[in-house]
Formats: C-alpha cells, structure tokens, sequence
DNA sequence: AAAATTGATACACAAATACATATTTATCTT
DNA sequence: AAGATAAATATGTATTTGTGTATCAATTTT
C-alpha cells in the first residue's frame, strides 16, 4: 500500500480492536470522536498513512494514550500494560510499532 | 495552527529532545532517517500535523517506540521508563500525549 | 572572509481527510 | 423463506494538507 504499512498495522489493528471490545460501531466512533465514519472504515482497513491528530483523536475516544518510549523501556511497559491493565479488564494491551526489528532495515 | 496542536506537542518536543540529547543536527536526522530536514524543521516547529508514517521513522531512528497503552496504565508506564531507563543514560522518557486532560474537553 | 554547517521557506505534487452516496450485512415481518 | 427496513461499513470525489526538492539566511569554522 504504503512503504511501511506493515508497521502501521499494529496501531490500526490495535484501535480496531479496542473499538469492538468496547461494542462501538464506527459511527459511534466516529460520533465521540470528531473522526468520519468513512475515515475510520479506511484506516481499519490499511488504506491511509493516517495523520497524528485523527491517531489522537481516536485513541483518546477508546480510552488508550499513545506514548513514545525508549526503545529499551518497551518490553517492560508491554509486560505493565499487558498485565496488570487490561482495558476494560479484557485482553486489551500495550501494542508496540516495531518489535520485529530484526527482519528489516 | 491546526485543531490540536497542543496533543502533537508533547510527541514533536519529545522528538526534539531526544535529537539533541543524541547530538545530531536535522540533516543528520534526515540521512539516518529518510526523512527530509525541512520536513523535521517543520514538524519540531509544530508546523504540520504529521503522518503516522513519518513519525515511526523519526521515533525509531531515535531509537524510541510508539506504542498505544490502555489509559489506566499510563502513570505506570511513565515511571517505568523515567526511571529505571534513561534513553542512552540521560534523562529521556517515556512521553505522554496528554497527561493534562482536565485543562479541554 | 570564504567555506561549510545549521535551521527555515517557497513551490509543486501526492496523499489524507471530509462529505455524500453506495453497498453490504443484519433484523424483522408476513 | 423471501422481501422490506434499518444498521454498519465501504467507496467516489473534491478539497485540504503533508511531504519532497530546491533554495535561502544565519551562524560557525578554518
């Protein structure tokens, strides 16, 4: 789609997911966000290199902050996020960019 | 500038920070990164509202993450990575979006 | 003072975003 | 079960805005 789409994945597919644990459909998303429906449709499915506000803007709505952390802190704050918080008690988790570094740059 | 550009602060003086406490200049940024100077010298101005994209670059060029963490989990987190890890031993952390919540919205 | 290095701007182009509409999927009614 | 109705998601298109290339001004270095 876009040079690194796969790296954007774990950010959509994160927000997709926590959309559907909290039961929302995407207008409902879209309605307490300020983002459009049809933005949303498109950034679930890879479509858009999508900018920081809408990132934001979402994030925020499905109660999730977006943090930049050292790279050395990130398994740390996964095994934090991971356990002790699970949003909403269900699985809901710390989703890092770019674990797999070794199969790239 | 634009609708929020407050939020975005918080990443783009991260961004910045850690550049210098790494000690590089834009342009060495922009070579190690891929990322046009200007384009850096615009997003540490907080000129543009970034893609997700040019962010993952930066961020781990810098050797910092992104990640997306369930918002009960955040005050963990940031002491995590302001303490026990430091980015390269100074004083770098982890950086929340928006911490200061009480003040919109 | 010339050369080089640093961060900022101008302009062109490509891509995300917003709005309207279509399409698909689920639910109800007969 | 077929058809109708509504809910949910996807797509077409115009506009806005980020991004890339080239250039500029300012500061530093020799």
């Amino acid at each position: 789609m876009y040079p690194n789409k796969y790296k954007i994945e774990h950010i959509t597919d994160a927000l997709k997911a926590a959309r559907k644990r909290k039961g929302l459909s995407q207008r409902e998303l879209s309605e307490r966000s300020g983002v459009p429906q049809s933005h949303i449709s498109r950034i679930e499915n890879g479509a858009v290199n999508l900018r920081l506000s809408s990132l934001i803007e979402l994030a925020r709505t499905l109660d999730m902050e977006l943090l930049i952390v050292p790279r050395k802190a990130v398994p740390a704050v996964q095994s934090i996020a991971d356990g002790r918080f699970g949003s909403e008690g269900k699985s809901g988790a710390a989703w890092a960019l770019d674990q797999n570094r070794e199969s790239d740059d």
